[in-house]
DNA sequence: AATGATAATATTGGATCCAATTTAGGATTC
DNA sequence: GAATCCTAAATTGGATCCAATATTATCATT
């Protein structure tokens, strides 16, 4: 077998799928959007077949929601999913963190404040998320496990758009930051129980946030 | 065409993935078999555009994979990545363990003496898997999250399959129900640090058995 | 006989076409 | 003028057809 150097990126269906996700998690297509498989076969310039094979695939990753004859709609999470989504992001982000901390490195904990010095010093909000996962990640990542990390990520921002949705997006900086900067300490110090503990609550925190716009809103 | 009477399943896509899944899952279609689409269409009695979305979704969800111009085949998946749906499962069920302690009630604790009786009576290993993921969800179900729940079971009949593939399956029954008593204790005591501990250590002796398998083959 | 090139076959990927269903708009009635 | 029913347009779901690619079989050469 002829071993093909780098991917030309000849599948219609599989390019159609990355377009659309990333269209969706970087929130050029908002929530509740519709899906119109004509008018995205033509943006795309292909048929409506791999458009419509992108669309069960995406459907399947939670990104859009189907309705039988009803058409495709960039998925809308209740609250109570979202609460969900974030107890899911608990117990795995937990897990990495566990798993990393005895591989970390003085490169990895250099790298980590240098990302907490950016983020002290953007005001950008939209660079914030980046940021806030670029940070997490880089804490996750010794841990190796590769799937674990793109199932994280993945959650991460998928939550993210989410939560803007839902305009609670800021929990303030400054006291994320804290967070942060405890959680780094815990790690440098080799502290694993406290820094799970540190993380479990951090992103418990974005949780009660999330419960308290419900109650404003009721 | 035999007109279906009762099933209100109008939509042919989403039968096909169902009834695929559940092949999959229970092992009817083996690890590595290849799904020809044009078989699978004859089988289903629909055209072969249903079969493929479905293998599109069934790719999403990690159960079969797709090469171009190659066909999908049920996923293989490496020992590495076995130890790591492991990982995942850990702190998934930690998670759900974890929020699920607190609701529970006696009848909860009654169910689940329960399974570990049939367990103990049963010596069909086929049934084990049952009882054993009817055990370890009859814990976690008081938490509540049907989603973070559903991606459980999903996983471990997932890991089951491909645990049975490596032939590690058989971790023994008794030291399994060993650990099961004991996590029901702490369950029952309310010790949900003890309980989270036991569980972690239950996962990881699957993720230490595995490891063994694989040095044994080298 | 073994091996490599080449043609035939099988299978997948995508486009077009038709059927089923939902939605929108308008006529009719009260 | 508002509600309702009915028809028409729009949209999705599925089937068939064609193109691209991989696999297999055949055949020639060594």
């Amino acid at each position: 077998m002829i071993n093909s150097p780098e991917k030309a990126a000849t599948l219609s269906a599989e390019n159609v799928t990355n377009q659309l996700r990333t269209l969706i998690l970087n929130g050029s297509l908002g929530i509740g959007v519709q899906l119109k498989q004509e008018a995205l076969a033509h943006q795309f310039g292909v048929s409506r077949i791999p458009v419509r094979e992108a669309l069960k695939r995406l459907e399947a990753e939670g990104l859009v929601t189907h309705a039988a004859h009803q058409g495709s709609v960039v998925a809308s999470r209740s609250v109570d999913d979202l609460l969900e989504t974030l107890d899911i992001r608990i117990g795995l982000e937990s897990r990495a963190l566990v798993l990393a901390i005895p591989h970390m490195t003085p490169a990895i904990f250099k790298r980590a404040e240098e990302i907490l010095a950016r983020y002290d010093a953007s005001d950008m909000p939209r660079e914030w998320s980046e940021l806030n996962l670029a940070f997490h990640l880089c804490l996750y990542r010794p841990c190796g496990k590769s799937r674990l990390l793109s199932m994280i990520e993945h959650l991460v921002r998928s939550v993210d758009i989410h939560l803007r949705a839902h305009q609670s997006a800021a929990i303030g900086r400054k006291s994320s930051q804290k967070d942060h900067r405890m959680l780094l300490d815990a790690c440098m110090s080799g502290n694993t129980e406290r820094a799970r503990k540190l993380l479990e609550r951090h992103i418990g925190q974005t949780q009660q946030a999330l419960q308290q716009t419900r109650q404003e809103q009721h």
